[in-house]
DNA sequence: CATGAATGAGTATTCATTCAT
DNA sequence: GATGAATGAATACTCATTCAT
C-alpha cells in the first residue's frame, strides 16, 4: 500500500533481517519472516535484493566496513601513548563486539568455513595488527614488557571477549566491578604493564561505579 | 533385513549420525542420509527416536558425559601438585576440543541458543572449576599468584582455545615451538608462576621439538 | 491414503504427466497439476522423481525407444519387395506420428534447441534411413526411379505429415478418399514408380471405403 | 524521460519485443526485459497495452498482415507465367519463413493450440491458396499436369520448408547445390512439369554458384 | 522390529499486473 | 504520459514426520 523511497525501504528490509538474523539466525529466517515483520509481499523482497544471500552479503559487508572504520579512526588519533591508544582502541572493541555478534555467530556456521575466511577471523584479523602496533609502542616506551607482541594482543583478544561469556546475563554492579578488575589485572599482566597502569576498563564503567580517587 | 537388538540400532544410529553431522553439520543431515548410510528403512529411525532433534540431544547429552567424566579422572588422581594437576587438565582438554568440534559449531548456532545451553559454556562449565581448583591449589602451594581464581582459569580457558585459532592450518615446527612459547609464558603471568615453571605445553610437543635440558 | 506399489505408482504419475503434457504442454503443466491429478501429495512425487525434467527425460526416453523398436521390427521382415516394405514403414510410421505429438511440440520448443537434437530431427532420424533403405532397395527392383534416395525419402515423410495438417479435423469419407488418393498419386510420382503400384495408403483405409477391384 | 508521441512509444515497444522473442523466445521474455531494453518504466507498457499476451497478439497480427500482403504483391504481377510466378511466390516464402521463425516457433507451443489458430495453418492458409491458383494456371497452359492442384500445392510447401531441415546448420556449397537440384528434381514431379523446366530455385543461388549455360 | 509409501507445511524465487505519485 | 514501488499467486523442490503393511 504505502509507497517508500527506495532507499528507506531498503534500510527497512535491512533492519528487519538484521534483527531476525540476530533471533533466530540467518538460515531459520525465512523471506517470509522478513516481508511478514515489514508487513509487505514478498515480492517486494525480490524488488530490492537478488536473493536471501545477497542481502547478508550487504549486511556483512556493512558491517565490515563498519567495523574496519571504527578501528581505522581509533588508530589516527595522534600523539596517543600506549596505554591511551590501547584505551581507545578497546572501547571501540567493545562496541563492534556487541554489533557484530549476529555476524560472528553466521560465520561460524560450517557452511561458510568454504569461505575459508570466518569472520571470526576477518574480525580478529581486523583487531589484531592495531592491538600489536600498541603492544610494540608500549614495548618501546617501556610501559610494557611483552615478547612476542602479536601473540600477547591476541591473548588480550581472547580474555576480553571470553570474560564477557563468563559473565551472567544482567550483571549486578557487583560483578562489573570484578570484571573490571580482573580484566585490568590480567590485561597487565600479559603486556608487562606495571600494577595500576592500566585504568583502561575503569574508564568503561558507568560514573556511580569508577572508583574514587584514593580507593 | 536382519533385526537386531534395539540397543545395538540405537547405536548404530547414533554412530551414523555422528558422523554424518561431523562431515556435513547437523542441519545439513537429513533423516534420509541417516538411514541411507545404515541401509534401513526411513521409518526405523522414528521407531528408535522421537524426532531428529531428540537423537542430536542425546548425541550430546552423550558427548557431554564423555568430557565430564575425563575430566573427573583427570582430578581424581590423588598426590599431585598444582602444575602436576594443570598438566592433566591441559592434556585432557586438548582430547575434548579436538572431539567436540562438531557440537561445538552446531550449538554455536543460533537456533539453540533457545535451548539456553550453548555447549561453549556448558564446555566451559566443566572445565572452568575443575582449572578453578588447581588455581587455588597453586596459591595455597605458593606457586601461583593469582587473585580471582576463577577468572584466572577463564582467561587461560580462552586464551588457550584462541590460540589455536591464530595457529595457521598446517603449523611448521617453527610455529609449533612459538605457540608453546608464548602459551607458557603467558599462563606463567596470568597464573603469577615463577618463569619457567610451566613446562606443560612443552611436553604435549612431538619429542623431537622438545627443548633439551640447558636449552 | 492408499498405499501403492512403487512401480504402478511411478506409472500412474508417468500417465498422469503424460496425459497433462499432452493436454497443456510441459511448461505449463505443473508438479501441482500432476499430483492434483492423482490426488496425492506433492512430496510423491519427489519420492519418484528427482526432477521435473527428470519425469519428462523418462517419458521421453521411452517413447524414443517404442518408436526405434517399431520401425526397427517393421524392418526386419524378410523377402519384402521395396512397395510392401514402404507399407509396413508407412503404417507404422502412421502409429508413432500419432503417439509423439507431445513429445515432438516439446522439442519444437526452443528451450530444447539448445540440446541439439529436435526430436522432429530426431524421429526423422529414425524413419529417414528406413526409407532411404527402401527407395534404393526400389531402385534396385527398377519399380521406383529415384535419384537422391536420402532426398526423396525425406520429400515422402515431409508431404506425409504435412498432408495430414491440411485435413479437416474430423475429416469425412470423402476428405479420407481424397487424401488417399493424393498421397498416392504424388508418393509414386515422387519416387517414380508406375502410376496404381502404390496401394499402401489404400490398406490402411477403414474396410468400407477401400476401392473395390475394378475401380 | 522524453515524452513521445502514443503512436511512437508503441512501435518502440512492439520493435523491443519483437526483438527480445526472437533471441529469447516469448516464455522467457519478461516484460522487465521489454522495458529495461526501452529504459522506461514498467508501468508505461501497462499504459499501452492490456497484457503481454496482448501485445503479442498485436506482433502476431502485424506479422500475419505483412506475410499476407507480400503474398498478394507477389500474385498481383501481371502478365506473368506459371513457372515466373511460382518463381515469384517461393522467392517470397523464403522471405517469410526466414521472419516467421518467431511466431511459428511460439505457435508451435501448445499453449497456444487454445486460440485454435496455429500460425502454421495461418501461413499455410495464405500460401497455399496462391500457390493453389499458380498450379491451376499452370495445368491450363499445359506446363504442369497436377491433378487435385490444392493437394499438390500442398505437397510442394511441405517438402520446401522440410527439406531446408534435412540441410546441416552451415551448409556447404555442395549441400546447397545439391539442395537445389533435389528440390527442382521432385517440384517438376509433383507438378508434372517437364524435366528442367523450373529453374526458380536456381535463381535463388548465389551467383557463384549457379549452373552455366550448358552445364 | 522393520519397511517404504505418503504427507504437507515450508523454502527461495519469478513475474505479470496494479496503482499511488 | 511516465515512474517505479508494491502485489500476490504461482513454481519447483525439500524434508521431518506419519502410518498402513
Amino acid at each position: 500500500m504505502a509507497v517508500k523511497r527506495a532507499s528507506e525501504r531498503r534500510s527497512d528490509f535491512v533492519a528487519a533481517a538484521r534483527d531476525l538474523f540476530e533471533e533466530k539466525g540467518f538460515e531459520n529466517t525465512s523471506v517470509d519472516d522478513i516481508v511478514a515483520r515489514l508487513g509487505v509481499a514478498k515480492g517486494l523482497f525480490y524488488y530490492y535484493f537478488d536473493s536471501k544471500e545477497m542481502l547478508l552479503d550487504l549486511i556483512l559487508e556493512h558491517m565490515l566496513m563498519e567495523i574496519e572504520s571504527a578501528i581505522a579512526a581509533s588508530m589516527e588519533k595522534k600523539g596517543l601513548n600506549a596505554i591511551e591508544r590501547l584505551g581507545e582502541l578497546i572501547k571501540c572493541g567493545a562496541d563492534i563486539t556487541f554489533r557484530s555478534r549476529t555476524i560472528i555467530r553466521y560465520f561460524q556456521k560450517e557452511r561458510n568455513r568454504s569461505l575459508h575466511l570466518s569472520i571470526e577471523k576477518k574480525s580478529l584479523e581486523m583487531m589484531l595488527p592495531a592491538l600489536e602496533r600498541i603492544v610494540r609502542q608500549g614495548n618501546e616506551e617501556k610501559v610494557f614488557d611483552a615478547p612476542y607482541p602479536r601473540e600477547a594482543a591476541g591473548a588480550m583478544l581472547f580474555i576480553i571477549s571470553g570474560m564477557r561469556a563468563l559473565m551472567p546475563e544482567d550483571p549486578s554492579a557487583e560483578d562489573m566491578l570484578r570484571y573490571n578488575k580482573t580484566m585490568q589485572l590480567y590485561s597487565e599482566r600479559i603486556l608487562g604493564a606495571a600494577p595500576g597502569s592500566l585504568r583502561v576498563y575503569e574508564e568503561m564503567l558507568p560514573p556511580e561505579l569508577r572508583r574514587r580517587k584514593g580507593d
